[in-house]
DNA sequence: CTATTTGTTTATCC
DNA sequence: AGGATAAACAAATA
């Protein structure tokens, strides 16, 4: 269920293990797809003997520091978490692609469906690719003026499929796109060019109090309460936890996508740009 | 057996 | 050239 904070719940399931040298590193499966683009006995030989220092979230990403300038990346795709087992023993499950194990406890990369990714890097700083992120949604940098040019420069593309796209809006998936625009009360069907000032105005609001919210409420609940779309989308005969209109499903911008359409009526595209 | 899945990359078309 | 869209990837679940 990665997204913007489930992924930092991830991240998160590591950091007991900071500090600590990691004593062996298990790889049950090195040629699954996880590994892509990835040396698996050097992951192996370079992350031996090291200790893990630090680790950020940006977006879907994560990346932890280790010592002597090694770095690892993963994500999680659609069906990775991390955990940590208490047992220096513990022996691995069928979809633990990556056990690195300390004198007390073993950190744990799970993923059923191999759509995530693992990743070394070797060097000081870190690596290209995290340089090249965008800027957090909760960033300073994440203006309304920015949301704006990068919807106009997408206007002729569904807003649902323009919140998916990770480098304007990272972290945001399919469940937080949904959320956010039935907040903002925009049908996810409306090309991103038709939005007026007020409904892009609402959507910068929605997208920073989504993500926000979320990472807040999973970091103790891990349940989101009755008042979010999330908890009826997947139900059958699921309503809107607010008019109790029958929710509707259909796949938008390539996703499954649920919306209420009493709250979010489909509009017309605005009557003229300027003449010819 | 078929359809579905909380993501990204690649190919293809426009 | 750049943007939009569908397919591909893999495995579990219903």
């Amino acid at each position: 269920m990665p997204e913007l904070a489930e992924v930092e719940h991830s991240r998160k399931q590591w950091d007991p293990g900071k500090n600590d040298v990691i004593l062996d590193v298990d790889v049950a499966r090195p040629e699954i797809r996880v590994f892509r683009g990835t040396d698996v006995p050097t992951l192996r030989d370079r992350l031996s003997g090291r200790r893990l220092l630090a680790s950020e979230a940006r977006g879907k990403q994560m990346l932890f520091q280790f010592s002597d300038g090694c770095w690892l990346g993963l994500h999680l795709g659609m069906s990775g978490e991390l955990r940590r087992e208490e047992q220096a023993d513990y022996t691995p499950r069928k979809h633990d692609h990556l056990v690195l194990r300390q004198q007390k406890r073993a950190l744990v990369f799970e993923d059923k469906r191999h759509f995530g990714r693992v990743r070394l890097h070797e060097g000081a700083e870190p690596p290209d690719w995290w340089q090249k992120l965008a800027p957090s949604i909760l960033s300073k940098e994440f203006t309304l003026a920015r949301l704006t040019a990068f919807v106009q420069r997408r206007r002729r593309t569904t807003i649902k499929a323009v919140l998916l796209m990770q480098e304007h809006f990272p972290g945001v998936g399919n469940w937080m796109a949904d959320e956010i625009l039935w907040r903002a009360r925009i049908h996810p069907s409306t090309p991103a060019g038709n939005l007026d000032l007020a409904q892009t105005c609402g959507l910068w609001q929605q997208v920073r109090w989504v993500s926000r919210t979320a990472v807040r409420i999973i970091s103790d609940d891990w349940t989101y309460p009755k008042t979010w779309l999330f908890a009826h989308r997947w139900e059958a005969g699921g309503q809107c936890p607010r008019c109790k209109t029958d929710l509707e499903r259909a796949a938008i911008g390539g996703r499954t996508t649920c919306w209420c359409p009493e709250c979010q009526r489909k509009q017309d595209a605005p009557t003229e740009r300027a003449t010819i």
